[in-house]
DNA sequence: CTGAAAGCGCTTACAG
DNA sequence: CTGAAAGCGCTTACAG
């Protein structure tokens, strides 16, 4: 009982032609009958039907996007919401429209992309992780579907389009920033290293060491799996070391107040007695005793651009590979404290 | 060059409506041939293009969720990923998926909702959230659309499926608690009132005052829009008053920690000079200082059910209309501290 | 500038 | 248990 395009035609006295011509907007159409037809198509309260009209343009107008639940909701909670937003309003402004998938295992978001490709149910997609030997990508990728990424991909790096931040970069700038503030001994809570993001940040503040000449030492690394089983004995045992750290770089800012408790636990208070600085720079942390030194890292910018990137490659088959690091700030708030060291 | 049915059907020597039916599942369809159908799709990698099967079926097997952005990004930050979660949970059990739409103005997803509804782009619609005179929800409701909301609906409670929280009843209850524990001057700082989850919560704190003996003062109220241009000097103001709050009830935890900020700057210490209860439980709560006493509304719940709801709606055009309270929990934390008054 | 016709890839009465 | 045929509601060469 809808109304179809075959009613607008004949109440308007055109053909189907016509009035799908109207809807596209096409330039070979009068003015005269667009008005005309537009106004039918008004008055008899006309939509396309978009299955149909996918199924015979063959486009669907929407982009798939494929969030990763392994990755810990911890991390999920301030960056899915933001990401989405950034996503919404490029696929707005183009008129796309958003399908959402969120598998549980890593199989069945393999099997969900399959489908979605196959199925042609999107028009590209949107990986909003990276993961090591990610099968998911690899598939993507030779099928030659469109897709971004919002994080570096571990492999063919040179051949997928993707945004992220400087992962490498700004774990190296927050050790170079603990060590101008006087600090040497500095620990690591790390992500889990499936994803490249993680990995990323532990090789930024490895070579940060390197660079200023100090050791790196496994004892000063947490592992994501370790802390999140056995946090609290974890940063017990690293607080005492002979040498225990005087400041802590975290993954995430959810990561850092945890260990904040701990430390408080022990009576070590931050900043006075361990500096701490993480990543992600949640919208709690401005607020919260101590408010956090964390790198906000524009995550509405990542969303925004790889939805932009995506739908470059959609309209255009053979875009260029594209990569861009969108730009990160440290938040100084009141987690890190200046140290008078006496090599200095 | 995508395989089709007709591939299939021609290499498996059946018609294009046995292999139609094979995928179906269709009883009628001996085993024998299923078998032999199934094993050609296999190896021509045959997967059904959802474009032509929705619209020869007329159904989607997608579901709308819209949410609103004008919700305060703050609310949505540990809402949104959580409730997506339990839509997704229960959508997939259905083999249904999730296509997402966050409008800019109400306008916006007024019109978006419409284009949905009539561009046949779903087979029904979860609105997560209820605001006061709603014309999306109007919409849909006069157009006998499958939809389900997750929160009370203003208008039309019993002609309408919905999920929430008792938000009247968890806000009763948390003055209870604050009363039971000492307190007489409870103040309430509240969320958006054009959102009838911010109503049904001021509307439970008024009438547990009310129960308790008493009274309500303006002077004890501060409103969203308020707190957000003004927050800081109205937290003073409200500290000023001859008789302060011993206690506060704040509508999200968020809202709770900017007000404990407020608060420190003034010297008041949270829970020794004052008590703070809020909603909505956010994952940083149980770790930062002070840990907050939060009611948790079970989130993931709500989106589970509020997809089960809409799928039986879907499945079953004349299935009854619902409603269902899931239950919430009191959290206590550190934030709150009994006090001594004479008059008990 | 407009129309008649074929086709997108399925599903589903209808018939046997 | 299976098939031939019509149809879902559009788009788009092709023709004029």
């Amino acid at each position: 009982m809808p109304v179809t395009i075959f009613d607008v035609a004949k109440e308007a006295n055109v053909s189907p032609s016509t009035v799908s011509r109207v809807i596209a907007d096409n330039p070979r159409i009068s003015e005269k009958t667009k008005r005309k037809v537009r106004e039918v198509m008004e008055r008899l309260d006309y939509h396309p039907n978009f299955q149909a009209r996918n199924l015979a343009a063959k486009s669907t107008k929407t982009i798939g996007v494929i969030m990763s639940n392994s990755t810990s909701l911890a991390f999920q909670n301030p960056f899915f919401p933001e990401v989405i937003r950034g996503i919404c309003t490029s696929a707005h402004a183009s008129q796309y429209g958003i399908y959402l998938s969120t598998g549980g295992t890593e199989k069945e978001i393999y099997e969900e992309v399959v489908s979605m490709v196959q199925g042609k149910k999107v028009d590209g997609i949107i990986l909003l992780y990276s993961r090591v030997d990610d099968r998911t990508m690899a598939y993507l990728k030779d099928v030659q579907f469109p897709f971004t990424m919002v994080g570096r991909p571990y492999k063919y790096e040179n051949e997928i389009t993707y945004i992220d931040n400087d992962n490498r970069k700004i774990a190296h700038d927050v050790v170079d920033y603990l060590y101008h503030l006087g600090h040497r001994q500095i620990a690591f809570i790390g992500g889990n290293l499936d994803f490249v993001v993680s990995k990323d940040r532990l090789e930024g503040y490895q070579q940060a060491l390197i660079n200023v000449g100090l050791p790196y030492s496994d004892a000063y690394f947490i592992h994501d799996e370790d802390f999140k089983s056995n946090g609290k004995s974890r940063i017990n045992k690293l607080m005492m070391l002979d040498e225990p750290p005087t400041a802590i770089v975290a993954h995430d800012d959810l990561v850092a107040y945890e260990i904040i408790r701990y430390l408080e636990e022990l009576s070590v208070q931050v900043p006075n007695d361990i500096s701490i600085v993480s990543f992600n720079n949640h919208s709690l942390s401005a607020y919260v005793k101590p408010p956090l030194t964390s790198v906000d890292i524009s995550i509405f910018e990542l969303g925004f651009e790889a939805a932009n990137f995506l739908l470059e490659k959609v309209q255009d088959s053979n875009a260029a590979v594209k990569h861009h690091f969108v730009p990160t700030t440290l938040v100084e708030r009141e987690s890190c404290k200046r140290i008078n060291i006496f090599n200095e």
